[in-house]
DNA sequence: TGTCACATGTAAGACGTTACATGATTTT
DNA sequence: AAAATCATGTAACGTCTTACATGTGACA
């Protein structure tokens, strides 16, 4: 469902499949992804059922270009789904999958080295968010707040990228943090009586 | 390839297909839903692989219970996607698309009734972990750093549950205030000197 | 000569959702 | 008598991923 909307969306102003496929890496990618091959056959399908309308154009190199155009059928269509109120779905995330189940590893120093590596990634992912907003911000002295409303939409998206992804960063210090403290207070318990006199 | 291993996961204690969708809506789902009609071919499919084994056993009311166990195949595979590094899939958010495309409805009230109702939702959310949390903390007084490590793995999934929750409740929350002070604005600019001049 | 960017597509298979089918027992 | 819970499944459909197929023009 969300995929077709967001195409139409898209197309308010015309471009090919292939543009699209760029503008979700550029920018939508932080919270729907789309691949090529589920994007031709659905501007397709969108196509027949007259909610968009396509011309074809020569390009500069490489095959001709097919340009899709929102039509106002399709302009109908996607108000109605903006006008649906805000549903959840459970999103899914292996790698807290696969830490729910890392006791049976039984082995504390890999889950450290996992939660470690999921640091990074997850910091990794932040990053490329706060590049884009240090870019905005330098670009347009109306950011954030002044901006106009189509702009400031795309600002609150990306506000919410930022926030969980921080959250998240900081989630995994966390965890690292008290893990760390858990294998120390261990290796205190398993020597002998030494250490605890050791400590006063 | 996470479903199947989320399952082999749970059945390191024997359980029916009912059981484990029990399991999923009552703490797994925070992070991965499955429905008994994913569940049932799943199961199936992996006693002919060989990493589950099966019995039926007669249950109190209803038809005969089908209990599913782990073998040693299983579990070779279960520590083999224990293994693997932390990868991370771009999350599809509905809610999200809508409001970046929301300026089409060139209607601010009702984007802010969207992001009103988006907060409770949020919010809803939110409170379902942190009546977990709180249930466990008095159930058991080594909650959280003193858990044994199958539990403790376990509290660092809630904790990000929790940590996300809060900070997308607080990013509704900015939202909400930020669009509500730029119609405090509009209004402002939009009104003649008279309403600037009774605002001292 | 090879690889990259441009450009459009198809096919097979995995994953997920919703609806349907069946039937016993317990609770309201 | 009706509805909820226990319990197992199938079928149809929609979504997503990965791989394959094809060809041009630019650049190294």
């Amino acid at each position: 469902m969300a995929l077709e909307h967001i195409l139409l969306g898209m197309l308010r102003t015309p471009a090919s499949g292939y543009d699209l496929k760029a503008e979700f890496a550029a920018s939508i990618s932080h919270f729907w992804a789309a691949e090529l091959s589920q994007i031709y056959p659905m501007l397709q399908r969108l196509e027949k059922r007259g909610l968009l309308s396509s011309k074809s154009e020569p390009s500069d190199r490489g095959p001709p270009r097919k340009v899709y155009a929102l039509t106002k059928a399709g302009r109908v269509e996607l108000r109605a789904w903006l006008k649906r109120p805000p549903q959840i779905n459970t999103e899914r995330i292996e790698w807290l999958a696969q830490l729910w189940f890392m006791d049976e590893l039984g082995d504390n120093e890999r889950a450290l080295a996992f939660l470690s590596a999921l640091r990074g990634e997850l910091a990794q992912e932040l990053a490329t968010l706060e590049r884009v907003e240090a870019q905005w911000r330098v670009e347009d002295s109306r950011y954030p707040d002044q901006l106009p409303d189509n702009e400031f939409f795309l600002q609150l998206t990306l506000a919410s990228g930022l926030k969980k992804g921080r959250a998240r960063v900081e989630w995994a210090d966390e965890c690292v943090a008290r893990m760390k403290a858990r294998a120390r207070s261990k290796k205190g318990r398993k020597g002998n009586g030494r250490r605890t006199r050791a400590a006063r």
